[in-house]
DNA sequence: TTGACATATGTCGAATATGACATAAAGTTG
DNA sequence: CAACTTTATGTCATATTCGACATATGTCAA
């Protein structure tokens, strides 16, 4: 695009941007929804590891077996906070979170996000 | 400490555990904090990089400009949640977001942590 | 079967995080 | 300096997340 066409668009209201941007909203969310499903796995995974009830987790954490429940379950009210909280407080490290947060579980899916976009301001 | 006496104080309502274990919730908090910190200035760092304003990243994400910059400043009442969702939706990657809560900044500081503690339960 | 224990689900009032707004403070440019 | 832009801070009503509780479901041994 000519910058003169980008500098017109621009001045009637219009952001231009990549398709990627306009789409990464929505990107972000499915990430995040991601995220906590695998963190969510590990705490059951250590949980079990390491033989204690979801009443014992609920305890060491200050929660009840209801939330512990719900956070295994990736339960859509809990957080990103409360579920790395319990990993932590079950002795994961730092990198151990950290790994889990940047590892793609699932396999990659190619999309167009090439293309550019008009997006409104 | 034999099972025997274990047994017993389990029996009066104590529960048997390391110090560390009972340590980690303030370990948790302090690491958790930390993981904050790190995000938050991946987030000014990126936006700064990108070259777009606190009220553009506020637009991207849908939020206000106020929120970011208390997204930026750490400020206590912003989730880990609206911290990833921004670094996510500025096109960072799961990886990138995994780096950094994963990456201890400062550096490490020895504690003893290893003596057995008893813990009301 | 029954009973004991573990986990899942729904609901609730309380606590916390939210976007929005106003406005102060800091930074930039002329 | 003043005008302007950007960022920081305080407040507030609303939305989300919280722990707690009740209760359902599942598991397993007596």
């Amino acid at each position: 695009m000519k910058a003169s066409k980008k500098k017109k668009l621009e001045a009637a209201g219009w952001k231009v941007g990549s398709a990627a941007e306009f789409l990464e909203l929505s990107d972000a969310e499915e990430m995040l929804v991601n995220m906590k499903v695998a963190l969510a796995k590990k705490v059951k995974a250590m949980r079990q590891e390491k033989k204690i009830t979801q009443q014992r987790l609920a305890k060491l954490i200050g929660s009840s077996q209801s939330r512990v429940a719900k956070l295994e379950t990736a339960d859509r009210s809990v957080s990103m906070e409360l579920l790395i909280r319990s990993l932590l407080s079950m002795g994961a490290t730092r990198a151990q979170v950290g790994s889990i947060v940047g590892t793609r579980k699932t396999k990659r899916v190619a999309k167009a996000k090439k293309k550019k976009a008009l997006v409104k301001r």
